[in-house]
Parts: structure tokens; C-alpha cells; sequence
DNA sequence: AAGTTCCCCTGTTAGC
DNA sequence: TGCTAACAGGGGAACT
């Protein structure tokens, strides 16, 4: 499910409703989920909950006395409620706060992890830049680009140079740059480059103002759909017209991903 | 070594 | 209608 615009609004929506909650009691339904899951529940146990924040696609709980990260990977979700019960058989990590409600981690695929950490920056050491650290800049993207021999979507989608960006964004993104997602990056010229850099982050922008997006089966934190869906130029649109051009919008398979190009606007830098 | 494919899971949907 | 294969907003392991 989510890329950064989503990850950030649950962040933000976990922010208003459980900050300096103290969590009195852990239920883990699924190991697998837990990394390092003897003493999970201990260490968390006791614990306020100080501030949050986020990293590429992870989310940080800054505790008292340490951090608990969060990957939602594809279909990771956070509800509230007042039983510590199992509400279904895809809750797997249940929070009992000392306010008599409980938070809900629930997850269809299973995909998501947790991990409790002392050092945020060593666990999340292998991810790249944020999109609006001052440092993201075109050079940086044009030094790692030139480097490279993927695809500009293997690039986006990979998370090392720069992270928050997934299938969704990634197609937004190539569309608004106007080049074609197959193109190698070693190719792309600093005129490209900048107009790649520009719309990373003005497609992040905009869809975090909006909330994120929810498509197929995503809804956000607690239910709460965001509206970027709305907004977007060509992903999920297949056979439907360009918005530019009128031409229809065709499905590929690019870095093994669904990817929705048009192959008039968007053209392969050879 | 960098780049690509596979696979973790379950539910939904497209296609016979 | 019913079965089956393909697919899904991710990323790490295994492979080339």
C-alpha cells in the first residue's frame, strides 16, 4: 500500500490520537512480523509514546527509553479501539494504552515488520535522501545517475539514492518529466535531471497536502482515504486518454512492476 | 558487483 | 457460475 505521502499522513493522524499515550500491555498474534520478538512485548511495556516522525517509508515511535520502527510494506494499516480482543485474523500486534484504548496493527499480507532500536540512523543506514532534505538536490541525483545502468524506474523504486518513492509515484513522476520509465539513467541529461528532480518533489508535495492517495483496497490510518487518487495523470489509467496528448495510456511490465506510460508524451531516451 | 528475478502472504479480479 | 492464473502503492534474498 503505501509510499511516502501515505506513510507521512498515518504518521500525522497517529500524532493526533495516541501522543504521550503510555502502553500498559502488547499482544504479538504474528511473530513474523517482529523482528528480534523475544522481549518485544517487555521493552515496549512502560513506555510513552514522546513523538513520531518518519523515514522514507518507515515510521518512527520515539519511546521513552527507545524507538519502535514501522514498515507498512503493502497493506499495513493502524486502527484504534477499546478491546485488547483480536478484532480478525489479520490483526497481528495489538497496544493496549493507558487510556483504555488500543491500537491495532493490521496487515492482509503480512508483509510489514517492526523493529524496536536504540539507533534510528543504524537501522535505517541503507536508505537514501528524503525528497525535501536540502541536500536532494539535481547534482546529487545527476552524480548517482550517471553511475547507473537501470531503468529510471528500477532508480525511483529502488529506495538507496533516493527513498519514498513507490509504483504510483514513480509513474506520476516519469509522466511529468515526460520521459519513459524504460530509459537508463546514464543517458538522462542535467536538463532532464532537473525536471526529474522538480517533479519528485512537487508530486510528494502535493499529494501529502491532499492526504496521500487510496486505490484498490488502501484506505489510510483509521479508515480515512486521502485525495491525490484524483490527481493522478497515468497511473491506473490504462486505455484511458493522455491528458496531454489524447492518445491512450498503456500497461507495461517495467522492473517487474505494472507500469502505465504514454508512449507519445513519454519518450525513451536512447 | 550491479542489476534482475523470485518470493514472502492473502484476497480480489480478469479470463477462460 | 466456477475454477484458475495473474496481480497487488514493498523490499530483501537469491541468483546471473
Amino acid at each position: 500500500m503505501p509510499e511516502l505521502p501515505e506513510v507521512e499522513t498515518v504518521v500525522r493522524t497517529l500524532e493526533t490520537l495516541i501522543l504521550q499515550r503510555k502502553i500498559e500491555d502488547v499482544l504479538v498474534h504474528t511473530p513474523s512480523i517482529v523482528y528480534f520478538n523475544d522481549g518485544f512485548k517487555e521493552q515496549l511495556i512502560n513506555q510513552t509514546i514522546q513523538s513520531f516522525s518518519r523515514r522514507g517509508k518507515y515510521i518512527i515511535i520515539h519511546l521513552s527509553d527507545c524507538f519502535l520502527i514501522i514498515h507498512l510494506r503493502m497493506e499495513g494499516r493502524f486502527f484504534i479501539n477499546t478491546s485488547f480482543e483480536r478484532a480478525n485474523k489479520h490483526v497481528h500486534v495489538s497496544f493496549q494504552l493507558d487510556d483504555h484504548r488500543v491500537l491495532h496493527y493490521q496487515d492482509t499480507r503480512k508483509f510489514g515488520r517492526m523493529l524496536i532500536t536504540d539507533d534510528v540512523n543504524e537501522s535505517l543506514s541503507h536508505i537514501g535522501i528524503e525528497f525535501n532534505d536540502p541536500a536532494f538536490t539535481p547534482k546529487l541525483l545527476f552524480d548517482a545517475m550517471r553511475k547507473s545502468k537501470r531503468s529510471l524506474k528500477a532508480f525511483l523504486l529502488s529506495q538507496e539514492v533516493i527513498t519514498g518513492l513507490g509504483n504510483i509515484y514513480v509513474d506520476e513522476v516519469c509522466f511529468r518529466s515526460r520521459i519513459h520509465p524504460e530509459t537508463i539513467v546514464n543517458r538522462l541529461k542535467l536538463k532532464h535531471i532537473k525536471i526529474i528532480h522538480h517533479e519528485i518533489k512537487a508530486v510528494l508535495n502535493e499529494a501529502i497536502a491532499l492526504g496521500g492517495s487510496s486505490i484498490r483496497t488502501y484506505t489510510n490510518a483509521m479508515g480515512i482515504d486521502g485525495l491525490f487518487q484524483l490527481q493522478l495523470q497515468v497511473h491506473m489509467r490504462a486505455q484511458q486518454p493522455c491528458i496531454v496528448c489524447k492518445k491512450p495510456i498503456i500497461k507495461i511490465i517495467v522492473a517487474n512492476r505494472g507500469t502505465y506510460v504514454c508512449t507519445h508524451c513519454q519518450k525513451e531516451l536512447k
